[in-house]
DNA sequence: AATCTAACATACATGGCGTATGTCTTAGTG
DNA sequence: CACTAAGACATACGCCATGTATGTTAGATT
């Protein structure tokens, strides 16, 4: 049973792949199931034996650019030395992956749509358990008022990925950035210690 | 021409109201148009007559809630004396509202899924033309360190948001809402001038 | 009063999802 | 090395939902 399930995952690539392009396309309702399995010379037989459901596989699309999202902000994170600017980092770095077409789409619009508030999600939102884990350090290292944890990591990546979405929206992305991150910057400064 | 502009603005409003528990309950994509128009004894046609499509019924839907929304918070913002506090008290009254499924399902989750960025509504977001208004206006008055208006304003109105959307899928709401409002105050203290 | 407009209902076409069934390849067994 | 069992995927079908095209009737216009 080795060539099997070699082959099993390749085709959960392709359709996954396919899935990311067509869900950033059309968006999850729009695209059609029949187009995009045909895309990677499949049907939606394959797709119905691996994910279950159409919904199956958009967890499935959305586990993995959740996984690369808190990849990357993380990598981006612990290139800065300061803790307190790491922290900041990482919510820039949402911010500014939020802009990315697919992810705005997928993650962050149809996500939670349609299937429900992220944190109750299968992969539990790595962002999120990324975010609160930092809260948390700060806090242990006396950086950080003693907030909740968990409401102040809600609150910052919201006010983050609301932010993207602002700029994504913007006529003009490249000018509205800065000023995004100014803000955050600011309003993050509040959980300081004073 | 009177008595028909008359039963026309009837139907509308009893189709609205229809779709408004229709969507609330099942979900924008899930909600038949078929059933929740024959609930107010209507046809799709009158549906389509009146909105264009399913998607025009949805945008008046959320329109009207949003409407509803800043009348509610507006109220509860002049209730308070104190400028700081009326801001802070808008912004907890959008943390509190956004605990009803109504609005939460409606206008945060498959408002911006179906019909983009809030802020490109027909409505403009009455809710976020408020905030802003009102960080200007801090501006304005010295209280604010002076921060880009609509990036802050963006930021404030996500982060509630986003906080009510936990609050709403935690197991005990009423224990959580006092720990979301305590961090909304936080992080806000870092608008203010020192 | 006659006609015309428009609000709404009815009927039809299209397409998508989900499931039930079929087929073929591969892994195991004597 | 056949033979069988199982699993991965394709094919075929039924159902339902949206959107549109066509009717029908009530009310406005002259």
């Amino acid at each position: 049973m080795n060539k099997r399930t070699e082959k099993m995952a390749e085709t959960r690539a392709k359709l996954i792949q396919a899935a990311r392009q067509a869900f950033a396309e059309k968006g999850y309702a729009e695209a059609s199931m029949d187009d995009l399995t045909s895309k990677v010379n499949l049907t939606r037989g394959a797709l119905y034996h691996n994910f279950g459901n159409k919904l199956g596989l958009l967890a499935a699309v959305v586990d993995q650019l959740d996984s690369e999202m808190a990849i990357k902000a993380q990598m981006k994170a612990e290139a800065v030395e300061n803790e307190w600017e790491s922290f900041l980092m990482e919510g820039i770095a949402y911010i500014e992956m939020a802009l990315v077409p697919e992810i705005q789409r997928i993650v962050l619009l149809d996500g939670p749509a349609f299937l429900g508030d992220p944190s109750q999600w299968p992969s539990q939102s790595s962002c999120l358990q990324l975010t609160i884990a930092k809260v948390q350090h700060l806090i242990d290292t006396n950086i950080l008022k003693e907030v909740d944890v968990e409401a102040t990591s809600r609150l910052v990546s919201g006010a983050a990925l609301n932010a993207a979405l602002w700029v994504a929206a913007s006529a003009t992305p490249e000018e509205v950035l800065p000023k995004a991150i100014e803000a955050f910057k600011t309003l993050c400064s509040g959980l300081v210690k004073s």
